[in-house]
DNA sequence: TCCTTGACTCAGA
DNA sequence: CTCTGAGCCAAGG
């Protein structure tokens, strides 16, 4: 049968990989869901192009079920702005000023001066302008 | 079972 | 810059 990459087993590989990938942001920088999500290589079997649609929803989703000791305040959407609303997108700001990111009056965040670049990771892998 | 709602992103208008 | 709609999928009412 059509093998879906979305088992609950699986779906748990993904979230430890996720999580461990922001464990490795450092104070001061962030990173967007979709750049997680390039960092981690799709299933077994799973078309790249169905990859890249589906797996910044996944890491938001590892995300929302993050345990402690991981920094998720470091990951924001690819406007460079804050995904939460309410009261916990206001401490998630906290501490990221507390880190020294700087938001603009839009509540944006620029990525081109935070964006976390991973030391064997350079702006071509990800296409995005510098 | 249908409809809504997400810690997303990209292309258009 | 803001607002939509599309693409995708899972969970809950």
């Amino acid at each position: 049968m059509t093998p879906k990459y979305t088992s609950s087993a699986n779906k748990m590989v993904y979230n430890n990989q996720v999580w461990e990938v922001v464990r490795q942001i450092p104070p001061g920088n962030v990173a967007t869901y979709g750049q997680i999500a390039s960092l981690i290589p799709p299933p077994e079997g799973m078309p790249a192009e169905s990859y890249r649609k589906l797996s910044p929803r996944w890491v938001g989703g590892a995300m929302a079920a993050c345990p402690e000791g991981v920094p998720w305040q470091r990951v924001i959407n690819a406007q460079g702005k804050i995904s939460l609303r309410g009261s916990v997108a206001e401490t998630q700001r906290e501490l990221l000023e507390a880190e020294g990111v700087e938001f603009d009056e839009r509540g944006r965040i620029d990525l081109k001066r935070f964006r976390w670049k991973r030391p064997d990771q350079d702006e071509q892998q990800l296409g995005l302008p510098l």
